[in-house]
DNA sequence: TGTACATCAGTGAACGCGCGTTCACTGATGTAC
DNA sequence: TGTACATCAGTGAACGCGCGTTCACTGATGTAC
């Protein structure tokens, strides 16, 4: 049956925030399509008369999700710019890291976005590139824009390939998930131009 | 019909090497066993007597791609003590960033480990420690050993996430995923006490 | 050394299942008059 | 403003297909005598 068109919009948002929420969980090839209709409370015809394919809805997703976290990361930053420490607290914390489904898409899903189609490929250059210009910003003008913009890639790489990896030990080896979170946070803002922090704790054998 | 022990070892082998490959390149998830078993010559009837599951021939894809890897890095090396710059110059390299299947299973896989079994996660931890290690010896004895560790950490999150990274965006911006992998790169030899590069082009607004 | 036979790696048909997508249909919406 | 009807979001059955796994069987290997 036809319904209003609020209602249809509103459906829709509802399969992108399903889906996306699924597929950082669980990857975009490890969700089916009736189990993201199930969860948004539709039926998969619904979805097939939003979207042309689960494939563009991956990419809506993606493109959601990445606003959503970017949202999340200058919430609030309007008025005093940010510094660097602020960005580098909020994405390398164990909140963010433990919060697989509602996190950055980026470190969801790295290393499975060069595996997809175009259209995805596409939407994560923009989330990436967008975070990259955000770090530069709060690097400051102490440098040369072209150095200060090879720091905030490399940064933001690290930030994501900190948050991935520091997960995928984390079910076995906990600590040494944290131990990872806390190496990058702390090289990164020395990187950044941070203060080296002093040693917190005694030497301590490796792992 | 039955075959010689030795033949039998060796067609596990190909199914290992087989599975390895593919799974690098498409995921664990986007690649079946009736696959991997055409392209080792066998039927799927055939990875059964050997493996008990899909998951437990991934397990031991995933360590075997891993001891490639590390050989890879390694090799050659065992006369003379390589610094930091060998291991940076030989990972973060085109060459090795465009063999997706041939690669370093980390990057490859960094964020679908934590979506798989705990067997895979803990073959994964086993290859970054091992990782880690090398490249803390490679920092040298210059610094406490604490800190060394956390360099070390931090540099093999970054070298990961660099890849994987540079790979996301590869197939829609290659001149971005040029500029990560060099980014990563120079800003990490940097991180290891190499002498910061000068800047080699002028600044350049961004992509 | 020669023979009889148990072993078991590998074959190939078959299993139930969930996948992504299609399609005829429904019926409230919202527009044209 | 009231009525007739075209639109189209959503339903639910059905599609072919490939998934991971099981299983009765084969037949060369390799061992026991």
């Amino acid at each position: 049956m036809k319904v209003t068109k609020e209602k249809a919009a509103q459906n829709r948002a509802t399969l992108v925030q399903a889906a996306g929420r699924l597929f950082r969980e669980r990857g975009i090839d490890g969700v089916g399509v009736a189990e993201i209709c199930q969860a948004a409370g539709l039926t998969h015809g619904a979805l097939y008369a939003q979207f042309p394919s689960k494939e563009a809805l991956a990419a809506e997703a993606l493109a959601a999700g990445l606003d959503r976290s970017y949202a999340y990361m200058t919430a609030g930053k309007d008025e005093q710019p940010p510094g660097l420490t602020e960005y580098l607290d909020l994405y390398l914390s164990r909140r963010l890291r433990d919060n697989l489904a509602g996190g950055c898409p980026m470190a969801a899903s790295a290393s499975e976005i060069a595996r997809q189609d175009e259209s995805i490929s596409a939407r994560f250059s923009e989330g990436f590139e967008r975070t990259v210009e955000t770090i530069q910003e709060a690097l400051g003008p102490s440098e040369s824009s072209a150095t200060a913009r090879q720091r905030a890639l490399a940064i933001v790489a690290a930030m994501i390939g900190g948050i991935a990896v520091s997960r995928a030990v984390l079910k076995v080896h906990p600590r040494l998930g944290d131990q990872i979170l806390k190496a990058v946070r702390e090289v990164l803002g020395e990187v950044g131009g941070e203060r080296a922090m002093p040693a917190r704790r005694p030497a301590r054998p490796r792992q």
